[in-house]
RNA sequence: UCCGGCGUAGCUCAAUGGUAGAGCGGGUGGCUGUUAACCACUAGGUUGUAGGUUCGAGCCCUACCGCCGGAGCCA
C-alpha cells in the first residue's frame, strides 16, 4: 500500500478527531438519536423477544423517534444533520449531494489493508475506536447481519488452510465465527497466512449463511488488519492437563469452557443479587480486616496491622447482623478466607460468600428464604444457560427438579434415617447399581480399546486414547467410591447422635432425595456459639445446612441467631471464648433484640454443582488453593 | 497433619534393568471447503533433585522437592 493511499484513506477514517468541524459539535454528536443509536452497540442490546442488532433494537425502542435508525444498508432519512457530525467508523456514509447518509458500507473495501504494526493509541473516543467503513458488530449477532457487510473484531482461535482458501477460527468473546479467506485477494490471502493462534485482528467481509460452518454462519473475509501477531501459543488445539492449565489460567480464560463456566457465575450472581434487591433487602459491605477476636485462629489468615494482629474475613455475619438491625433485610456478598489446610475438590483458601440476615424472623423464615433463592437461581440459571450447560456436559434434568418445596428433616431425622434398615437396603441396592455401571464402563472402555486398534491415523488413536484417560479416570473414582461404600455404610449404621455429619453421611442422605434437602436442628456442640438454643430441645440449636443433590455436600450453612444476652454470653464461655472480646455483638441483645437470622451461599460450590463440575477450582476465574497462588 | 498416586521433548503420553520414542504444537514444502483438516520433510532431551544398588538405571532402593487425589475441617 502507497504512502499516499494510506494517508487518503486516515483522512476518510478519522474526520472527527482530525480537528474538523464535527469535533467542535462533539456535544451535539453525542445527543444526537442517530448516534446514541449507535453508541449503544457496546454493550449490545438484546431485547427479551430474540437476538436483535442494536440499531435495530434503539429504533423499536423508540418508537416515537424522529431519527429512525434501522439496519445497516438501508438509506435513512436525516435532513438537518451535517456529514461531519456523524463519525465515519460508524459505518454510515454520506451521499456527495449531502442528500442524506448512507448506512452500511457500499465500498466496503477502499479503508481497509493491513496495519502493519499495533494502531496507534489515540487520545480521543473516535480514534480508540476504529474505523473501517462497515459496521461492527458482535458475533452472537451475526444471525442479524446475513448478508450484509460488516466487521468483528477478535481473537485468532484457529486457522485451517487449503492450498487457496484459508479458514480463520475467530473468536470475540460473545461467539465464535469460521471466516474464510480465499486467494482471489492476495493481500489478505498473505496476511491471514502469517497469523498465529491467538492473534488479534479485525475482519471483514460479507455474513453467509453456510451449513459447513460451524455456528452456521460464516464471513467471506474482504478485508483484514491484524492488531498483533501473538507469539506461540502455550495452549495447544488439544488435551492439556488440569495443572498445566492451572498454570496458565490467564491465557486458560480464552478457552471455551472456562468462558461457558464464568458466565454461568455471572448469571448465578446477578440471579441472586436481583433475588434480593427485588425483596427490599440492602446490600451491605462488612469489613475484610477483622480484629483478632479470641476465635480459633488456626483456619484464619493473620495480617500485620500496623504491628496489630489482624485477620482476613472468614464470614460477614456478626456485622450482617448489626446492619439487620438497622436495616430489618440485609445481604453481603464478598469474598472471605478460610487458612484450612484442606487439599480437595471442595476447597478453596479465597472463596465468595452471599449472606442475607434478616430481622423479626425465625428459623422457618431463614428456611423458606433459602429455598425460594435456589430455585430462583437455579431457574435462571436454565433460562439463559441450557446450551452452555449441555455443552459442559451437565445432565439437565436433575436441574429441573429443583422446585420447591425441598425435603426438610431435622438432624435427629437424619440420624435415624442413617441407621434404619430402609437406607441400609438402599445403600446396598445403589451398590449393586453401581457395580453394574462399572461393569458397563469397563466394557466401553474396551470398546474404545478395540477401536484404538483400529484406528489408522496417529491422530485418531491419540483422541481415542484422550477418551480411554478420562473413562479411565471416571471409573477409578466410581471405584473407589464403590470400595468405600461398605465402610461408609458401616459408619452410618453406627451413627451416634452428637456427632456432626461426616461427609459420606451428608452423601448419604442426599443421595435419598432428589431436590436438596434441608437438615436442620443439629446438637448445639457440633455448630457455632451464636446459633440459638432450640426452645423445644435444649440440646440442638436452630440451624441449617442444605445439601446439594448428587453428592455436591453442604452448600448453604445458617441458624437463627441467639437474641438473648445472657444465653449468648454464657455460650461464648462455653466455647472457651472471652464475651469481651465481642462486647459490640453482645450489645445487639441490649437494645431492642429480636428474633433474626440468616445463612451463607457458597457460591463457587454450588455453581460447581449446577455445572456438574468436578472441582470447584474451576468455578472462579483465579483460584486460590492451598498450595496455588499463580497466577 | 496423615494416607495414596504421579514427576520422561513446549504439551499429552509410551518405553521386560540393555540403542529414550510417538502424536500434537513450532519450522519448511504441498493441497480451493476445512471442522483439533490432511500429506511429506525437519528441529526439539542433564528422564524433578541428590545419593545408593548394578557390568549397565527412565525403570530397583533412600531422602528431599513439586503436583494431584482422599481423610479430618469446612461453604
Amino acid at each position: 500500500m502507497s504512502p499516499a493511499r494510506d494517508q487518503r484513506q486516515k483522512r476518510r477514517c478519522h474526520p472527527v478527531s482530525r480537528g474538523l468541524p464535527g469535533f467542535l459539535g462533539r456535544r451535539r454528536i453525542a445527543s444526537h438519536p442517530c448516534v446514541r443509536a449507535i453508541h449503544a452497540r457496546r454493550p449490545p442490546c438484546r431485547l427479551a423477544s430474540g437476538r436483535c442488532s442494536p440499531w435495530y433494537s434503539t429504533a423499536r425502542q423508540r418508537e416515537s423517534a424522529r431519527w429512525p435508525v434501522r439496519r445497516p444498508n438501508q438509506v435513512v432519512p436525516v435532513w438537518s444533520v451535517s456529514r461531519f457530525f456523524v463519525p465515519e467508523w460508524a459505518g454510515i456514509r454520506f451521499r456527495a449531494d449531502h442528500s442524506g447518509p448512507v448506512a452500511g458500507g457500499e465500498e466496503q473495501n477502499d479503508c481497509i489493508g493491513v496495519a502493519p504494526t499495533l494502531p496507534r493509541p489515540g487520545r480521543g473516543r473516535y480514534n480508540r475506536m476504529r474505523m473501517t467503513e462497515s459496521p461492527h458488530v458482535i458475533i452472537a449477532d451475526l444471525s442479524d447481519h446475513v448478508d450484509s457487510t460488516v466487521t468483528l473484531e477478535g481473537w485468532l482461535q484457529g486457522k485451517r488452510s487449503g492450498g487457496k482458501v484459508i479458514f480463520l477460527h475467530l473468536r470475540d468473546g460473545t461467539g465464535e465465527c469460521q471466516c474464510v479467506v480465499e486467494a482471489g485477494a492476495p493481500t489478505v490471502f498473505e496476511a491471514a497466512g502469517t497469523l498465529t493462534q491467538e492473534s488479534s485482528l479485525r475482519i471483514s467481509g460479507a455474513i453467509r449463511a453456510d451449513d459447513r460452518a460451524p455456528g452456521g454462519f460464516e464471513m467471506s473475509v474482504t478485508a483484514l488488519e491484524v492488531v498483533h501477531i501473538a507469539e506461540e501459543y502455550p495452549i495447544a488445539r488439544k488435551a492439556h492437563g488440569v495443572d498445566f492449565l492451572m498454570s496458565h489460567r490467564h491465557l486458560w480464560l480464552r478457552s471455551r469452557r472456562p468462558g461457558q463456566i464464568l458466565r454461568i457465575r455471572h448469571t448465578m450472581i446477578k440471579a441472586c443479587r436481583d433475588f434480593f434487591d427485588d425483596r427490599g433487602f440492602t446490600l451491605i459491605d462488612t469489613p475484610i480486616l477483622t480484629p483478632g477476636a479470641g476465635e480459633d485462629t488456626q483456619t484464619l489468615f493473620p495480617v500485620d496491622y500496623f504491628g496489630e494482629e489482624a485477620f482476613l474475613a472468614q464470614t460477614g455475619q456478626l456485622y450482617l447482623e448489626s446492619a439487620c438491625m438497622a436495616l430489618r433485610k440485609v445481604y453481603c456478598f464478598g469474598p472471605t478466607f478460610r487458612a484450612e489446610k484442606s487439599k480437595t475438590r471442595r476447597h478453596l483458601t479465597e472463596f465468595w460468600m452471599l449472606e442475607p440476615e434478616i430481622a423479626f424472623a425465625e428459623l422457618d423464615d431463614v428456611v423458606d428464604l433459602a429455598e425460594d433463592m435456589m430455585c430462583h437461581i437455579v431457574a435462571r440459571v436454565l433460562e439463559r444457560h441450557r446450551a452452555d450447560l449441555e455443552n459442559l456436559g451437565r445432565e439437565l434434568a436433575p436441574l429441573e427438579k429443583v422446585t420447591a418445596p425441598f425435603p426438610r428433616i431435622t438432624y435427629s431425622d437424619a440420624v435415624d434415617q442413617l441407621r434404619s434398615p430402609e437406607t441400609l437396603i438402599f445403600l446396598e441396592e445403589e451398590l449393586v447399581r453401581d457395580r453394574a455401571r462399572l461393569a458397563q464402563w469397563m466394557a466401553e472402555l474396551k470398546t474404545l480399546e478395540q477401536q484404538l486398534e483400529e484406528a489408522r491415523k496417529p491422530w485418531q488413536q491419540e483422541k481415542i486414547r484422550a477418551q480411554m484417560s478420562d473413562l479411565t479416570e471416571v471409573i477409578g473414582d466410581l471405584e473407589r467410591d464403590v470400595e468405600n461404600r461398605p465402610q461408609h455404610i458401616q459408619l452410618a449404621q453406627s451413627f451416634e447422635w452428637g456427632k456432626d455429619l461426616g461427609g459420606s453421611d451428608e452423601t448419604i442422605i442426599s443421595r435419598q432425595y432428589e431436590r436438596p434437602v434441608f437438615v436442620t436442628d443439629y446438637p448445639r456442640e457440633a455448630k457455632a456459639f451464636y446459633m440459638k438454643v432450640s426452645p423445644h430441645d435444649s440440646r440442638v440449636v436452630r440451624n441449617v445446612d442444605l445439601l446439594a443433590p448428587e453428592g455436591y455436600g453442604e452448600i448453604i450453612g445458617g441458624s437463627q441467631r441467639e437474641d438473648d444476652a445472657d444465653m449468648l454470653e454464657e455460650r461464648i464461655k462455653a466455647f472457651g471464648l472471652d464475651p469481651a472480646d465481642y462486647g459490640w455483638y453482645i450489645d445487639l441483645r441490649r437494645y431492642g433484640s429480636v428474633p433474626h437470622g440468616g445463612f451463607g451461599l457458597g457460591i463457587e460450590r454450588t455453581l460447581s454443582w449446577i455445572c456438574g463440575l468436578k472441582h470447584v477450582r474451576e468455578t472462579i476465574p483465579f483460584p486460590r488453593l492451598m498450595g496455588r497462588m499463580y497466577p
